[in-house]
RNA sequence: GGGCGGUUAGCUCAGCUGGUUAGAGCGCCUCGUUUACACCGAGGAAGUCGGGGGUUCGAAUCCCUCACCGCCCACCA
């Protein structure tokens, strides 16, 4: 046995233990201090990896909280368990936080060029990356060092070569030209996923266009169409103008041609479902390049597409007079212009939603490049089909009516970047326009068409979406595509652990790339979890101040504190709310335990020496009183309760199971009681010992159940209990409490006598009130006569020392029948609980007047008005023919039992309410 | 425009498939130098379970509806 500080001070047992495990190498499912049971099946944790590009926030310490306890409860089940950790390169995040450090410097992207610009970003992630992996080692994160993965590492650079080589090949992978979301910021193109739609006022502007004359082919000045529009610079790139096919006021007009203004093209006025012909004036310019609707409609009427902005968003040269000038500065001036040609008809504010880069925050343009795409179509078939099957479960389940409807709505992918950072596309041209697309990383060594040779072939600039490379995480990771042990043993991955933000960016695509290349899913379920928000329900971020700092948190209350504070209000899906006041009672739970622990370990009887106290014993049954079975039951109760909580998810419940078991029944209730025979020289070193070693027995469960929630102090506290010959030195890979061969199996449950020994504890309490109710100082005895049913004789007798001394109860008399109780005295206060009734004689401790004094008379008064509301309540629904009959007899035989424990209740306050 | 979640004590939340008098933590009030812990212990005050309707012997729990808050999805210029 080991000996423990007197105070807790996370930071003196968290960095130690940390290494202790580092040194057992108990993390990797391989690792020479594993016990995992080979014939079990592996458990492995897909955790996102996250983004290179910072400090972790508190979303980050919730997600390895949660993961890191799956894997600590499966390992210590003796499952062998892989977490293998990772970071993401997060191209686009990435290249945005390292051009605004570059433009502090002075610097920029195209300064440096590409080379330069690429080593110094491995040289800024390589520091950032060190530091989060600190932070999740801070965190107490169990995960398997040796097999740490990056998604830009040769592993993950392999996979994506032959992966899109073989989407390519299977028709899954095509490059087109289509319009696609451009920000002009980060300049590059981005996925529709990427788009924040954002609420704004903007301006709805009417404007004319002249009808052409069709005799002179000028426009005439008198006549006209006119249409609403809100980006009156894309006039610039119209090429139609579109009515309701059934809209009268505009029939006549089909088919004629108005002019475009200050680019002075005539184009034709169409007809097309898509008008609304309430909105506006019910006719809409058509600017195929530049707008999503538009385009639609161009490719149905085969018009023109006018491409009027360039990569910064000016005016490109197509678009006269207003050549360079920025879109916003084109549309004032346009608007300007239209005004003082009489053509602007309306203008009025317009509520409506703009597209905005999630990244840089820009107003996104949707424009026409060519680009490579992904046809998800067939893969999101496969995805729906996996999770309709069950193949995979998505936990909570209502998350599958979302997935269900993105997976049958979703649009083919995007996957090509304007950026540096991130995974070259392998697709070469050649001067002929031929594709090859090669998962060779230097490329086709001909043009695969027409034979060319490599040096005349270019590589596509772009690279991939970062979500490409982490789409193929769960098996890159493990070898493939060469067919590795790790993968046949490893995959599909058991648990998808994930906010539920990222459901579309990550979990999707890993679902459909990871069973398009391995036949079957990634993973057997997928756990989403909330956000956390700040105690005001904001969502956490850097311009408003309001995050907090993990790190902080474990600096002042301990990485256990921290993770018990995120899970202990934690559901599936739903989002939370983080304070200081929670950190705050998580970090006195931990030191709660510290001290409970410190107390079992200093109270070893004299009788077992130190040498003996290094192995566990069981407790000697024989010499059990009902105290130690109550212990021992409610441990078992316990270890069933949070059994049940795991299996169903819920890391919340075993937060509170547990929070509620060791506080409030085991240091409140066990620990005090147990004190007695603990305390009292009267009794024989047998019995003393049978008491010592259930106190550990149900510590030591406790230990273990709370060990994949607070990790540290856990371990740190299991160390100086005796131990089982068969128990490893660290409790991170030793048995879970209802594990098969488990060290601590021995303890049983006893309901009945759960139930006799809550009924002493609640005469305790019941002292303990009127004590406090009538005023009696707190270190006073008082008399106290109960009348003892037959059933609790035994127990009663047992616990007799412990009720005086938790009570202050003395003398303690049984009483055998019911007179003294009904001729209560004045000054005594009647308790009435379950099967026991008892007299406290107040009086006796010279406050006998406060029994029927004001304040204590309105109390007995209101408990008394309570018990009759109860009674009436109760024999109203006995007296319920139909109740009789229909309610389940269990049910109404419980009533009926309650019913006289009322009428016996009410009997004894009204006695004392009026002596 | 669809869809989802929430609404329980001053605050943060538990209350599973309907069944005694609805619970916890924080905060608040009273008391406490009992040898684990004041990051503690004992006791207490505090809720018409968002509103309305329904099903049922019985509803915080199931159904309908309304209100408010939050989120997701969606091509109305």
């Amino acid at each position: 046995m080991g000996e423990l500080s007197k105070a807790y001070v996370p930071a003196d047992v968290e960095g130690p233990i940390y290494e202790r495990w580092l040194a057992a190498d108990v993390f990797a499912p391989d690792g020479a201090g594993s016990r995992a049971d080979p014939s079990l099946e592996p458990f492995v944790i897909i955790q996102p990896p996250p983004n290179i590009t910072g400090a972790l926030h508190l979303g980050h310490a919730l997600t390895f909280t949660l993961e890191d306890a799956m894997v600590r409860h499966a390992r210590m089940r003796g499952h062998p368990t892989l977490w293998l950790p990772g970071a993401d390169h997060a191209s686009i995040a990435a290249q945005y936080v390292l051009d605004r450090i570059l433009a502090a410097e002075g610097e920029s992207r195209e300064s440096l060029g590409r080379d330069r610009y690429l080593e110094r970003m491995w040289q800024f992630i390589n520091a950032t990356r060190a530091i989060m992996l600190g932070q999740e080692r801070r965190l107490g994160a169990s995960l398997d060092w040796s097999r740490l993965r990056f998604t830009m590492d040769e592993g993950s650079a392999r996979a994506v070569r032959e992966s899109f080589t073989r989407l390519y090949r299977d028709g899954l992978a095509y490059r087109t030209e289509a319009l696609i979301n451009w920000c002009p910021g980060c300049r590059t193109s981005v996925s529709d996923l990427e788009v924040v739609p954002t609420p704004e006022t903007g301006m709805l502007w009417t404007i004319r266009y002249h009808l052409v004359d069709e005799a002179t082919g000028a426009p005439d000045p008198n006549a006209w169409i006119a249409v609403a529009t809100t980006r009156p610079e894309t006039i610039l790139g119209d090429t139609a103008v579109a009515v309701h096919p059934d809209d009268q006021r505009y029939a006549a007009l089909v088919g004629r041609r108005v002019r475009i203004p200050f680019v002075e093209r005539d184009v034709p006025i169409i007809a097309d479902d898509v008008v609304d012909r309430a909105f506006g004036t019910g006719a809409v310019k058509i600017t195929p390049a530049h707008d999503r609707d538009d385009y639609a409609t161009a490719r149905r009427h085969d018009l023109p597409m006018i491409t009027m902005l360039a990569d910064d968003a000016t005016v490109n040269e197509t678009g006269d007079g207003y050549i360079g000038l920025d879109r916003f500065e084109a549309r004032r001036q346009i608007v300007a212009e239209l005004e003082a040609r009489a053509d602007l008809e309306a203008a009025r504010p317009h509520e409506m939603l703009i597209g905005r880069c999630q990244r840089s925050n820009d107003v996104i343009e949707p424009r026409l490049k060519t680009q490579w795409f992904i046809r998800t179509g067939p893969l999101a078939e496969q995805a729906l089909a996996a999770t309709r099957d069950r193949r995979t479960i998505i936990v909570p389940p209502r998350f599958e009516k979302v997935w269900e409807n993105w997976m049958t709505n979703i649009h083919d992918w995007n996957v090509s970047r304007q950026l540096w950072w991130g995974h070259r596309i392998p697709a070469w041209y050649c001067p002929d326009g031929h594709v090859n697309v090669s998962a060779d990383a230097a490329g086709p060594a001909a043009c695969e068409t027409c034979g060319r040779p490599a040096a005349e072939l270019t590589q596509d600039a772009d690279i991939f979406d970062t979500w490409y490379s982490a789409g193929l995480w769960p098996f890159s990771t493990l070898g493939w595509p060469d067919d590795t042990d790790d993968l046949r043993r490893y995959y599909p991955g058991s648990v998808m652990e994930t906010g539920y933000d990222i459901i579309f960016f990550w979990v999707a695509r890993m679902m459909m790339l990871g069973i398009h290349f391995m036949g079957e899913v990634p993973f057997r379920k997928v756990y989403l979890h909330g956000l956390v928000k700040d105690p005001y329900g904001q969502r956490m971020s850097k311009t408003k101040g309001n995050v907090v700092d993990p790190l902080e948190a474990i600096n002042t209350a301990g990485a256990d504190a921290l993770r018990f504070a995120l899970l202990n209000g934690t559901a599936p899906g739903a989002d939370q709310k983080f304070s200081d006041e929670r950190l705050e009672d998580a970090r006195n739970f931990a030191n709660k335990l510290w001290n409970a622990t410190r107390f079992v370990a200093g109270a070893r009887p004299a009788s077992i020496d130190a040498e003996r106290a290094t192995r566990r014993e069981r407790s000697d049954h024989a010499r059990l009183g009902p105290t130690e079975r109550w212990i021992t039951s409610r441990a078992a109760a316990t270890v069933e309760a949070v059994d049940r909580a795991f299996a169903d998810d819920n890391y919340g419940e075993v937060a509170r199971l547990l929070y509620d078991a060791i506080w409030s029944e085991f240091c409140d209730w066990g620990l005090e009681l147990a004190k007695i025979r603990l305390g009292d020289a009267a009794v024989s070193d047998e019995d003393r010992e049978a008491t010592w070693w259930t106190l550990v027995e149900a510590l030591d469960s406790y230990l273990r159940l709370l060990h994949p929630l607070m990790p540290f102090v856990t371990e740190a506290l299991w160390a100086v209990l005796p131990h089982f010959a068969d128990d490893p030195d660290l409790l991170i890979v030793a048995h879970w409490p209802s594990a098969a061969a488990g060290a601590a199996s021995a303890l049983e449950r006893d309901p009945r006598l759960e139930r006799s020994v809550g009924q002493l504890l609640e005469l305790v309490r019941a002292v303990r009130t009127a004590r406090a109710a009538a005023g009696v100082p707190a270190a006073a005895w008082l008399p106290v006569d109960v009348l003892v049913p037959a059933a609790l004789d035994a127990t009663f007798e047992a616990l007799t020392p412990a009720i005086q001394r938790l009570a202050r109860a003395r003398p303690l008399n049984r009483v055998l029948d019911r007179t003294p109780l009904d001729a209560a005295p004045a000054g005594s206060l009647a308790v009435v609980i379950g099967e026991l009734e008892a007299l406290v004689h107040v009086a006796a401790a010279g406050r006998g007047e406060l029994a029927v004094r004001s304040g204590e008379r309105a109390r007995i008064e209101k408990d008394l008005a309570q018990a009759e509301a109860a009674l009436a309540s109760t024999r109203a629904r006995l007296a319920d023919p139909t109740f009789n009959e229909r309610a389940p007899a269990a049910i109404v035989e419980g009533t009926k039992q309650r019913e006289q424990e009322l009428a016996e209740r009410v009997e004894r306050l009204r006695q004392t309410a009026s002596p």
